[in-house]
DNA sequence: TATTAGTTAACAATTATTGTTAAAAGTTAA
DNA sequence: TTAACTTTTAACAATAATTGTTAACTAATA
């Protein structure tokens, strides 16, 4: 999780130049814990940048992962949503309900793959996705019938 | 994982006329352990039943996964991957390379969601998905440069 | 055999994402 | 400050997976 200052330096570093949006995009990301999707990150974009693009989201967001400082995950919701948290081992609760997405830091040390009866295949990294309510969605049960997940409508 | 017989009951049991294109996609995914994506199906069902659409191969599978015969797993390589083995508890492991993806079974008592700083977050269920590369990809690599799942090529 | 459900074809639509192009704007090195 | 070079933007098109739609046709069942 890098600040804004060591981003600015990156991008210098790769050849990139230091643009607002870049620095915007990751002003949003960094040590923000609520994996957001692009379109999310894009509305809170335009707030400070009236005029930056979906598309130019989209660009960074990738720059960002190819530089390492951001991860996308597929859980299922919809759309990826970015974690600029690639350093600390830890995984993911997701409200199937509201699409809301939790980290999780517990060590599950026996979580690994077994050594025989793999066939040949080469495990390289496990992540855990615990489904269930979120605290929210569990008390608004039964009061409207919506099944969409909030988190994801535009 | 039912039988065709058995299929055929649960289909008329639950008002459902029993087709040949309903029975051919049963037939394909029963004892399927390749997780087959829905084109996947498609492509083998048109072997048997050449004028089946994939329209229908979709229809079908929901309707198979409302009645609680197969599930549909959504593990980050493109398409939806459809799995009968809805009963018996067990784990994936996917090639990042090719998109195959082969079951584990594994247990891991200790995958089980602390009851504390959860924040009233209630778990169902834990998937564990181990990415990595099979053993076919293994030893196909630096042959091609091909990065796209094979098993996802319409 | 009549009724009803299911299938097909042939499209349209949707969502998330990437591609494209040209013009405009911004960044940086000199 | 200027010139060169990147980026961004707008405005679309395109893609892939999936679902919706309609009407005609076909098949299953009572
Ligand atoms: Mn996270
Ligand atoms: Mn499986
Ligand atoms: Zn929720
Ligand atoms: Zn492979």
């Amino acid at each position: 999780m890098k600040t804004a200052v060591e981003l600015t330096q990156l991008f210098r570093n790769t050849g990139r130049k230091v643009t607002a949006q870049r620095l915007c995009v990751w002003r949003l990301l960094e040590g923000n814990t609520s994996h957001p999707s692009a379109e999310v990150l894009f509305e809170e974009a335009r707030r400070e940048l009236e005029t930056i693009s979906l598309r130019t989201v989209y660009q960074v967001l990738r720059e960002l992962e190819e530089l390492g400082e951001c991860m996308s995950l597929d859980l299922g919701t919809g759309a990826s949503r970015f974690d600029p948290n690639v350093d600390a081992a830890h995984h993911h609760l997701v409200c199937t309900s509201c699409g809301k997405v939790r980290d999780l830091y517990a060590d599950f040390p026996s979580v690994e793959a077994p050594k025989t009866g793999l066939d040949g295949f080469q495990v390289g990294s496990a992540e855990i996705v615990f489904r269930g309510t979120c605290a929210e969605c569990k008390s608004n049960a039964g009061l409207n019938g919506s099944t969409r997940p909030k988190a994801l409508v535009s």
